[in-house]
DNA sequence: TGTAGCGTGCTACATTTGTAGCGCATGATT
DNA sequence: AATCATGCGCTACAAATGTAGCACGCTACA
């Protein structure tokens, strides 16, 4: 799991969650302070041994990406927060996201909405 | 911030979020691979020199707590995912807590319904 | 064609983590 | 009082992490 990994490593993944697969330069630039090239080739070597992140040759040269499927990393993410600070409720999360009122719109609460009939649908 | 801490430390404070302030015993108990006392108490310690936990007498001996508050951990975490896994997208990330259907029960569905008719009330 | 500049991948090393063992109190047991 | 069990916090040390420096190969271009 992610949370196992050292934190300057865990950056690293998060980084590459974020932006999709990167250049080690492009990791560079995301990173809060700085480090020097070979230190995150360095890094992104052990998280390949490891098992973390895959390097493709691309027209930008080597990049690099999370081996686990966005969509996986995703629901353990969330599961470990829920667990971890909402008691496991899902619901509660929830509504924390809600409270963080400026990181959502009206839009989006309409559609916030939709969403939960249709969850409802699919539960009959 | 919590994602600095080096894995096993984190999975400490982890378990006193979970389950609030506890003794060294208890903590010992929570984890999944264990740990022997001495080494969960140098953690411990660690954790304090670094202002991540407090530790406080009680009649169960010394418990230790996170220095942080819940909520504002909780948020912190939660602007974490979002951020690295949802675009920065609370909504995204809101519905995919939806799709955890097993998370989730017809009861929770409308208390959430209620706190998004509060959230739009709270924006005007 | 020399040389300046990148991107790369060693290797090396200081620091931090992860873990166990020891010895000291304190409180219960006989 | 002698013994035993706990909980505690050192100290020590192996392993992992964080970081820099060096040397190499490939452009590009003066």
């Amino acid at each position: 799991m992610l949370s196992s990994l050292p934190p300057r490593e865990r950056e690293i993944v998060d980084i590459l969650y974020e932006r999709g697969a990167s250049t080690v330069t492009e990791i560079g630039e995301a990173l809060v302070d700085p480090l020097s090239g070979s230190a995150i080739r360095a890094m992104l070597k052990r998280l390949e041994t490891k098992g973390f992140v895959v390097r493709e040759a691309s027209e930008r040269g080597f990049v690099y990406a999370p081996s686990v499927s966005d969509k996986t990393a995703r629901k353990s993410a969330l599961s470990q927060v829920v667990r971890v600070f909402f008691n496991g409720s899902a619901t509660s999360a929830a509504a924390a996201l809600l409270g963080m009122q400026d990181e959502m719109t009206g839009d989006e609460l309409d559609e916030l909405e939709k969403m939960i009939a249709q969850a409802r649908e699919g539960r009959g």
